[in-house]
Order: structure tokens, then sequence, then C-alpha cells
RNA sequence: GCGCCUCUAGCUCAAUGGUUAGAGCAGUGGGCUUUUAACCCAUUGGUUCAGGGUUCGAGUCCCUGGGGGCGCACCA
């Protein structure tokens, strides 16, 4: 450990007075070396606590005003707020669990102890032992003997009152804005009671949890461009996953029937409110399962995911109310179409056709897209938008779905479900192409569109045919974005409301 | 990548192109033993994102660059 001294640092020594930000640092690093000089430690190793702040309000938040009771308890958190009226000083004690008030009397702890309350700062850490009270008006409160320092804040907090607003400042000093926006740690509450949710249903059903690698030789299982790395020994480029799907599929055919993963995954694509270049997938595989049984897996994860998170299945999107509980509607991207346009639309139809119908919506198209394709665009031009209420847009067109069963009615489609909720995908499923025949074609299809210039294109990946080859059993797959899911029950427009540290430019300087 | 908006004290915000850029909070000094964003008195603190330009005069107008936001594009 490197300790510098501070007459060396001129800058920062001699900048006690006034009140900028580095004038204000200075002054508590003094305080700190003051401690010091005197024999106390400014940064305890540990402090016990008898009770979370919250467990205080549980037990004893119906006290009566005026209150005292024997109850020694002893306390830790941060100074969020101080009222100092002389020999009497309130703070504002905050843990994670809740906010709790101190009461701290000269004629309880003794003039020097008081002497040492009264340096203490906004943001600084403490332990408290003391006894339950209420004041007069009724707040609870805790009455101390001793407060110690448990770790002493150089830099001061954000406004007491507004928080941070600025997102900018929010999102890169996230640890500032867990501080003091009670927004934002809400926010990171519910999205891990949406994961500890999922992991609960699905070990409930049985289901494994598996962890599949991140660093692929080939950046299969969707349409997305990768990330690149380099590993040194083996000398090779590989590719950061931008999906769970193959990894998964190869320990259904391994026999292990029910597999999970809740996991990163990276694509190399823009940022945007919805779209951070790493975030979070559950995907599932069930063996004998087909896409009707991941859809029913789906609802039933995400409504339990909202009692565990909110308490209801009730949710608001738009200023509408809809209840997760109840079935969500299922229908055909086809029919989503043709109702849009007014007449029949199926990908079988001829290509000029279909050509024409988007030239008429203002759909651009490439001349390579097939029938296929230029459903699933004009169904993102034409309806997309217009879906609020979670819903289950079926039977994608098999050109878009290299991975997905043919429809067992309709070789044009597939039995393949997207959820869509508040115009946003909030995951995707199907009943898995299991024919390794088939499959071998599908990836040939897709290497001869990569080899034509689609950079989100797929390519063969001979082991995972090899795996198809031994035998996959029939199966359902699903996977959902964990992220989408927490912005939803979380009520919030932007995914870095739920990304602790989304990515973004670096900082120019930090002062 | 394109368009629009935005950036002022540690934080939250003011400031018709016109004195020396202000206020609240935080900080500092003083007062106060039941406060609740405590209060009262006094007070410190600024590279107005950066660099150019126009002007007698720029936080304000223009240009270039940077950060962020929103929209579009991209995105299974």
């Amino acid at each position: 450990m490197v300790v510098s001294d501070p007459s060396e640092n001129p800058d920062e020594a001699d900048q006690t007075s006034g009140s900028g930000l580095a004038a204000e640092k200075a002054r508590r690093l003094a305080r700190i070396q003051e401690l010091r000089d005197r024999g106390d430690e400014p940064y305890p190793y540990r402090f016990d606590r008898s009770h979370t702040l919250g467990e205080i309000r549980l037990a004893w938040g119906a006290l009566e005003p005026g209150t005292e009771t024997e109850t020694e308890v002893a306390v830790a958190g941060r100074i969020m707020l101080k009222r100092d009226t002389g020999k009497l000083v309130f703070a504002t004690l905050q843990d994670r669990s809740d906010q709790i008030q101190l009461f701290i009397s000269k004629a309880v702890t003794g003039d020097d102890h008081f002497a040492d309350v009264k340096e203490l700062d906004l943001g600084d850490w403490v332990g408290v032992h003391g006894t339950v009270m209420t004041t007069r008006k009724g707040e609870l409160s805790i009455k101390a003997s001793t407060v110690q320092l448990l770790s002493k804040a150089v830099r001061p907090l954000p406004d007491k009152w507004h928080g941070l607003t600025d997102t900018d400042t929010r999102f890169r000093q996230r640890y500032a804005d867990l501080i003091v926006n009670e927004r934002a740690r809400r926010n990171f509450e519910i999205r891990h009671a949406v994961v500890s949710s999922f992991r609960r249903t699905l070990h409930a059903k049985g289901f494994i949890e598996v962890e599949t690698p991140v660093l692929h030789l080939e950046a299969g299982g969707a349409h997305a461009r990768p990330f690149v790395t380099h590993h040194n020994a083996l000398d090779m480029d590989l590719y950061l996953r931008i999906a769970l799907e193959l990894h998964h599929k190869r320990l259904i055919v391994g026999g292990m029937e029910r597999v999970f993963e809740i996991g990163r995954i990276f694509r190399n694509e823009g940022i945007s409110t919805r779209h951070n270049p790493e975030f979070t997938m559950m995907e599932l595989y069930q063996a004998f399962g087909d896409w009707n049984d991941v859809m029913d897996i789906t609802e039933e994860l995400v409504t339990q995911a909202a009692r565990d998170a909110l308490g209801t299945t009730a949710i608001t999107i738009r200023g509408e109310q809809f209840d997760l509980a109840e079935p969500w509607p299922r229908k055909r991207m086809v029919d989503y179409v043709s109702e849009a346009v007014g007449r029949e639309v199926h990908p079988s139809q001829p290509i000029d056709e279909l050509r024409s119908l988007a030239t008429e919506h203002g759909v651009r198209y490439e001349d390579r897209w097939g029938g296929g394709k230029l459903v699933e665009e004009l169904f993102e031009a034409l309806c997309e938008g217009n879906i609020v209420r979670p819903t289950f847009v079926t039977g994608h067109p098999t050109e878009i779905s290299p991975l997905a069963r043919v429809d067992r009615d309709d070789p044009w489609l597939t039995e393949r479900f997207e959820i869509f909720v508040d115009s946003r995908e909030l995951g995707n499923g199907y009943s898995e192409l299991n024919d390794p025949v088939e499959q071998r074609a599908r990836f040939e299809d897709e290497q001869a569109a990569k080899d034509a210039g689609d950079a989100e294109a797929g390519s063969v990946d001979e082991d995972y045919l090899r795996a198809l080859e031994y035998g996959m059993p029939p199966t359902g797959g699903l996977g959902i974005g964990m992220d989408r899911v927490a912005m939803l029950l979380a009520g919030v427009d932007s995914i870095k409301e739920v990304i602790l540290f989304p990515t973004l430019r670096p900082e120019p300087e930090i002062s």
C-alpha cells in the first residue's frame, strides 16, 4: 500500500479554507489525520450490529410517541442528514433496509464524544449503540450512547433533497446514484427479485442451471454482430457469445433434459434506451416439449416474477392496466400483417406481390430477401409498434428462423413465437429443429447469406451438427431478456435504469 | 452513422447580448436539548464542457470538437 504525504501535494494540502470540492476534501482529510494523531482509527475493521434498520422499524414501528425503551441495539449505516439543535443532534441513518433517526444528546454521550458527533459529515458511515425510543412527535429513533465512525467519507454527497438528476452522472457514478436516489435502489431490488424468482420457478420445475462458454469459436444462435477477442496462447480469435442456444441444445442431446442459464451475452450493435452491448439473457430448453409448453412457461415465469417483485400481477403500460395472470394473446405474424394491409399475406406468395406490398407501405427491401424476410419487415414496420399488452406473436417464416422447427401445418412458417410488450421484444422461443439433415441445409442458407454480405448471418457449425447427429429429442426452447423484464416491472423506459453499470463512453477527466 | 435538445459552484437550479455570473442545499464561524429538507445570523466557493470566431461588450450569437439525452437508422 502506498501512503502519500499530504505535504508533497500542496494542491490538496493547503486548501482547507473555502468550500470548493478540493477544499472540502482537504478539510475531511485533515479530520482523518486529527483522529489518527490522537489514536483513533477512522477506518476500523468491523462492527457488530444487532439489527438492520428495517428490523428495528418492524419490531418497534408502532411505539407510542414519547416512549423510551430499555432495549439496547447496535445499528450501522450512512449519515444522510443532520439536524443540530445545540446540545442535541438528530441524524438520519440509512442502511440497505431503511432510514431511522438517531437521537444524540450531549447529556447521554458526554461532552467529548458529543464533540466528535458534531464533527461527523454527511456521507460518513457510523456504528451506533443505543436504545430504541420515539420522540414526542412520534418519530422512531435510536437514542445513541455511542456513535463510532466506521468509514470517513472524503467526498461530499449530492444534494440532500434533490439527489442526483443528471443522467450522465447517475450512470457514471452509480454508487452516488444508489446512495441518494431511492428510485434507483428500488429498480435494482426489482431486478434482483425477477432473477431470483425465475431461478425459483425453474428449479421447482426440475430445470438444471448450467454455465456454458462465453468465448465461442463461432458466434451462433442469433442474428447479431459479435465482439471479437483474441486468445494469445492459442493464437486465435474468439467471439463473445451472442446467444446461449447452441450449447444448451448440445446438453439436451447429452440427455440433461431440462437446462437453463441466466447469463451475459454481447452484441456489437447500437446503444439505445432498449439496447446495451452486454445484457442478460435467460434461456431454457425442455426435452419432450414444444413451443406451446414454453409459451406456458413464459407466462408463468413473468407472472410469478411480478408477484415476487411487486406483490401483484397488475401492471400499467402506457397508462393502461393489464393483469399478467390473464392468458396472453397468441396471434400469427402473418395474421397481424394481413390485418394491417387489408388482405391475406403469406411468405408463399409470389415475391413480386410481396415486394410491391412493401413499396406500397414504405418498407425498403433488398433483392436477396425472400418472402419470409419481407413478411417480417412488414410486421416490424406496420404492427410491432401497436402491441402494448404482453402478446405472443407466432409463426415466424422459416427463412428467418434457421434453428426453429417448421410448423406441423405450414411448411413456410415455423413453430416459433416472440413475446412483445409495449412494442418491445421481451423474448423468443420455439419448437427446436432437431433434424440434422435439415439443420445443415438451413445453416448452408445462412452461410450463403453471410457470403453475400450479411454481417449478422450465421455459418455452418459442424460441431453442433455432429451433436444433432447423435439425436436430440423433441425440445421446446425459450430465451427471455432479463433486462427487459426488469424494465417492464420497474416501469422504466431506459435499459440503463436496470443495468448497474451501463456501457458509456470514457469520462475525459475525473476530479 | 444522421437529426434535434442539452452541458453554469460539490449537488439542484437562476441569469433580454450590457455592472464584479446569482440562489438554495452542502461547507465554514456563531446561536439553539424533541428536530423532520430543522431553524436563525454571518460567510467561503466559478477555467459558465474545451477551443476558435462575431461584437464596444459573449454564460447568452456563430463554427469546430467532447460528454449526455431523445428520435431515426441499426437491432430476431
